[in-house]
DNA sequence: CTAACTGTTACTATAATAATTACAATATTG
DNA sequence: CAATATTGTAATTATTATAGTAACAGTTAG
């Protein structure tokens, strides 16, 4: 698993804030256990989503985080920007071969489309909340 | 670029047949020379999209290779499940704290978002076909 | 002052995937 | 038939994105 999987991370850390499991202070370390990885790992996601306004953090012996916002007025296209996860396809950069039209302009051409198709996702991953999702893991 | 671009020089490759640059038989050398890349890398993802149905081959020694169907009737999805591209958003797959509701249950949750924005993109691909592609580079 | 956090950096390990190499199978051509 | 050039495929190596780990300065509560 060398795939980028910080965007599904933060989305778990922000659940377990949304949910309020733990009555106490969240810390990094409280984080870690949930998701299984360690707290480090998880600092640095929260340091992104803290700087993004989704998260806010205290620093000191009572360190602590929590939601910066309603879990409803959080969509998961701000959770994906926030984490700067990468585009759902990218395209390859090798030289381009000089005496080939192809070679010289194929990736401008793909761009263009993959671009339409990076928007319709993101628009998709703005019309579902961090509040829906924490409502579909309860019924569970 | 340790990322996935199979697709990328999937769409490349098919870009050079449906331009028919090369009068004669176009081989997975000339092929690797335009992406860039080596002749057995070309081959590998030349032989998906043969078995896919967008591509044919001959193999001996006037090997070479066509598409197999009208470019404006191949689209950017065909291209995209042929190469067997990952998913535009993966998520972890840590073990389960099974004291915590969220660690046990976040992952179906966001699974069934995913499938949607999966689908949206999906969706996105499929209205774009190759012979778009190569029109738009022609006019460069 | 001490303890327990966060934020951040630097370094190491892992794993996905590209690159390379090799070779059997196949078809053309002389 | 022999020589040759290609595809198809497998095995191996190299690269690189990213996770994992460790360390430490800065901060705050007690």
């Amino acid at each position: 698993m060398a795939v980028n999987i910080q965007f599904s991370i933060a989305v778990h850390i922000l659940a377990v804030l949304a949910c309020g499991c733990d009555q106490g202070g969240v810390t990094s370390g409280h984080l870690a256990e949930s998701v299984n990885t360690s707290p480090s790992f998880v600092r640095r996601i929260l340091a992104k989503l803290s700087r993004a306004g989704l998260a806010e953090t205290a620093t000191g012996k009572a360190g602590a985080c929590w939601l910066a916002k309603e879990a409803r007025d959080i969509s998961l296209l701000d959770i994906y920007r926030a984490v700067g996860a990468p585009r759902a396809i990218s395209i390859h950069c090798y030289d381009k071969q000089k005496s080939c039209l192809v070679s010289c302009h194929i990736k401008a051409a793909l761009e263009k489309a993959l671009d339409k198709t990076q928007k319709a996702m993101e628009k998709s991953l703005a019309e579902t909340s961090l509040a829906q999702i924490v409502s579909v893991l309860k019924k569970r």
